[in-house]
DNA sequence: TGTATGCAGATTGTCGGCAATTTTCCGTAT
DNA sequence: ATACGGAAAATTGCCGACAATCTGCATACA
C-alpha cells in the first residue's frame, strides 16, 4: 500500500506470516493498519463529517491498546482528515462543501498541468501502466462497483501523472484527489451508484492523446474531465424532488 | 503557531502559564515544541539530511518520555521530512539535489497561479498584511539575518498566495515552499549569509502589481522570481573556487 | 578460507496505568 | 424558572516497562 511506503522503509516480511490477515497483526502493522481502515472510511463517508470519535472505543474495536490508535490518529490530523479536541475527542473533518469551487479550480490547474507533462514524458511502461489501470476501471463499470471505480479512477489518474515525471506534482496531485473523494461518493450515492459510463471514453482518448503526444489536446480533455465532473456534482446539488408537485394555497 | 491549529483547536491558556516559556511546559504542549523544534532544525540544516536519531536520544535531550517524541516523530514521516527505519531508527529525509529541477517547476507554476490569484481577488486587509510581511522582511535585509530573512520571505509570499482566497493553493504552496527551505539555507550559506538586496525591489513591484491588480505583470513578476532564485541556485553550484589558481604540471 | 549460526546490544512497537484537564450533570439558592 | 457552584465522569497527554525485531560480531563448522 502506498501508505505503508510512506512511513516503513525495506521491511521484510518475516516467513510464517505468508497469509495476508495474519500479515497484520505482525510487529509494526497495528499503526499502519488503523490508520489505512480509518482513512478509508473517512474517505468512503463510512465515517460522516464532523462525527466523534475517542481513542478508546477504535482501541477496542481494533484490539490493542491506545498507542498505535493514536499514531494512526496523529497522521489523520496531519493530513487535515481528522480534528482534535483536546480533552474532549477527535472529529471526522467537516466536509466544507462551500469550498468546492476553491477545490475545482485547483484540481483543474493541477489536473491540466500534469497531464500536459504525460503527454510530453511519458515513456511505453508509463503507457502501459496507464492502460492497465483503465482496464480495471472498465471491468468495475461492467460489474457496477462504485467504490472500486471511484478509487481506480484515482490511480488511472495518478499513473498519468506519474508519466509526467515530476514527483512535486504527484504528490500535490495525489492529496487533491484524496480530497474530492468524499464529495465524488457524496454524488455517486445520490445516484444509487448507478454509474455514468461516459467517463470511459473521455479515458480512452485521453490515453490517445498522450500516446500522440498531443499536449495541447491531453490539457484539454483533462479541463473537460474537471468541468464534466464539476457540473454532474452541480446537477446533484441543483436536483429537485418536488418541482412536479402543485401544493394547494 | 501555524502547527498549532492544525492539531489543536479552541484549546483555552490556563491563567496561570501567561509566560511564555512556561506555556511550552503546559500538558498538550510537549509534543508540539517538539514537533515545532525538530522541523525548524531539518529545515535550517541544523539537522544534516539522511543523519540517524533515535527516540530515546530525543527524550533526553527534551525532558520527556518517548510518547511525545514518536507524536512528534509521526507526523513529521508524514510530512516526509523524516524516514522510519523499522526497529533501526529514523533519519532526517536525504536532501535530493536531482530532484531540483521538477521542483523549480512546480514552484513556478503555483507561484505564478497564486500571484495572479492575489492580484484578483486581494482586499485591503490583504493588501495590509503583504505590506506588514515586506517591512520585516526589509528589516531582516538591514540587520543581515539570513536566517530570518528567509522565514519572512516565505511569509510574504505566503500572505499573496492567502489573498489569491483559494485555501486548497495556500496549503501546497506552503508545503512547496517549506520543501524548499534547505535548499536555499544551503545557498546563502555558501554566501556567508551575506544577502543580495535586489529581492526587496522586486517585492516593492511585486507589491504594485497585485494592488495596480495587474494580473499579467504579477504573474511574470512571479515568474521572474522564481527564475531569478533559480539562477542564483545555479551559480551556486557551479561556482569554482580554484578556477583562477595554475597548477603546474 | 568462506559460510552459517548463535549471542549480545540497540531500537522500535506496544501495553497498562496515572494524572491533568475539560465537560457534564445535578443540587441549591435566588 | 433560571443562574450558579461543585463533584463526578470522560477523555486525552504522558510515563515507565516489556517484548519483538533487527544489527553486528564473534564463533563454530565445512
Amino acid at each position: 500500500m502506498e501508505s505503508c511506503r510512506l512511513s516503513f522503509i525495506g521491511r521484510k516480511m518475516s516467513t510464517k506470516t505468508i497469509q495476508t490477515e495474519s500479515r497484520k497483526n505482525t510487529r509494526g502493522y497495528g499503526a499502519v493498519t488503523i490508520y489505512e481502515t480509518l482513512r478509508d472510511e473517512i474517505l468512503s463517508l463510512t465515517l460522516q463529517p464532523s462525527e466523534l470519535i475517542d481513542e478508546a472505543s477504535l482501541a477496542k474495536r481494533f484490539g490493542v491498546s491506545r498507542s498505535p490508535v493514536r499514531e494512526a490518529l496523529v497522521r489523520l490530523v496531519s493530513e487535515s482528515l481528522l480534528q482534535t479536541l483536546p480533552n474532549k475527542g477527535t472529529i471526522v473533518a467537516p466536509l466544507r462543501i462551500e469550498e468546492f469551487p476553491q477545490y475545482v479550480d485547483a484540481l483543474d490547474l493541477i489536473q491540466r498541468t500534469v497531464t500536459r507533462l504525460a503527454a510530453r514524458n511519458r515513456n511505453a511502461t508509463d503507457l502501459q501502466r496507464i492502460r492497465d489501470a483503465q482496464n480495471r476501471f472498465a471491468r468495475c463499470v461492467e460489474q457496477g462497483d462504485a467504490l472500486g471505480m471511484i478509487l481506480v479512477n484515482r490511480d488511472f489518474h495518478i499513473e498519468i501523472a506519474k508519466a509526467g515525471k515530476n514527483h512535486h506534482l504527484v504528490q500535490i496531485y495525489r492529496r487533491l484527489l484524496d480530497d474530492g473523494r468524499r464529495s465524488l461518493r457524496l454524488y455517486f450515492k445520490s445516484y444509487n451508484d448507478s454509474l455514468p459510463s461516459e467517463m470511459n471514453d473521455n479515458h480512452e482518448r485521453m490515453i490517445d492523446a498522450i500516446d500522440a503526444q498531443d499536449l495541447d489536446l491531453a490539457e484539454r480533455l483533462a479541463r473537460e474531465h474537471t468541468t464534466e465532473m464539476q457540473q454532474r456534482f452541480l446537477d446533484y446539488l441543483g436536483a429537485r424532488q418536488t418541482a412536479d408537485i402543485t401544493v394547494s394555497a
